[in-house]
DNA sequence: ACCTGAACACCGTTCAAGT
DNA sequence: ACCTGAACACCGTTCAAGT
């Protein structure tokens, strides 16, 4: 509905909404963090000082909603892709990776479902599909110079990550580590 | 409430209703596979002929009835580690009952589910301490023989497994396999 | 001791009315 | 073009009344 409509031809006032919806949304996000599903529509409208039609107008679904204020968490994560890549050899790009998004997580355990959402929706969102290429390009130039195991595509690791979402929080520190360190020495060739 | 009453002590319409409420919910998940959190369980009291209130009475929980709906197969599954820890080494045991686990997984989604609830909640079902139990027998001996990384527990395990619950039922039988690969080659001592 | 189902609470989603 | 909020639908959960 609202797509590739310019910020400048949408009225002000519709900006102005959509921007506190996404505000309100991560705050609510970051105190019930861990289980996005139970994040209330409601509230979060009333919170942005909005009418619940006004919430759907702008995000069709949650996913939508999640996905969207979780954005800036996402650039970050697939823009450091390429450059830990052009740093390390493959195998250590992505676990340098996953340690980020370890890191992120542990504040902002919201990312791992908005990074899962590649897997639920065919939602098209942008950073989902360069996300994809991303980790593709990295697994490819794994297996290329044999640091990584052929036969698995970036939607095996994000399912695989999202092992973490379950991850009980009192326990993240411990557990998340070593749940990262078995994928990524799963996903290693010998 | 119902906890420690054997089934003598207990009246008999109560046994049968428990039986056809269980029924009830076999078959609603069977359809639904894949989502237990989507299964209605007012549909599931009126599927068994019995009102909302007798199955809460049961079961005061989903978790408790979505457990009790997978017991056999838990207790399959369980039953089958050490059997296959006494025919094979560790770490091919384990792949055997992974392989096991994919297999009861591609016709019935929600063990996987099941066999999650070890880590959502503390409900101490019989099932889940032996499955813990039988894990951490696996890894303990894994580790001794030099096949399995020190340094992981049963919970980890399930954890990881539990990645299996988001692979989209149309391409179960292309990722799951390599989800389980991966993990296992993640667990392995290089 | 156990069952029933109306009733309560909550929440996602829609839509007629408004500006 | 966009917003509002009452209204609808759905579903988990409880509880007074019954046997």
């Amino acid at each position: 509905l609202v797509a590739g409509v310019s910020d400048r031809a949408r009225r002000a006032d519709a900006v102005d909404n959509r921007e506190r919806i996404v505000a309100a949304a991560r705050a609510a996000l970051a105190d019930f963090d861990g289980a996005p599903g139970a994040v209330n529509l409601r509230l979060i409208a009333q919170a942005a000082g909005v009418g619940q039609g006004t919430l759907y107008r702008h995000f069709p679904s949650r996913e939508h909603l999640i996905t969207e204020a979780y954005r800036t968490e996402m650039t970050d994560l697939v823009d450091a892709v390429p450059a830990l890549l052009e740093a390390h050899p493959p195998l250590e790009a992505l676990r340098l990776w996953m340690a980020r998004v370890v890191d992120y997580a542990r504040v902002k355990r919201g990312v791992i479902a908005a990074i899962e959402t590649s897997t639920w929706q065919h939602l098209h969102a942008t950073e989902h599909l360069r996300l994809d290429r991303a980790l593709g390009a990295l697994l490819e130039q794994g297996t290329r110079s044999g640091d990584i195991r052929a036969g698995v595509d970036a939607t095996d690791v994000v399912l695989l990550l999202g092992a973490l979402s379950r991850v009980p929080t009192p326990e993240w520190d411990r557990r998340a580590p070593v749940v990262v360190d078995v994928i990524v020495n799963g996903l290693s060739n010998r």
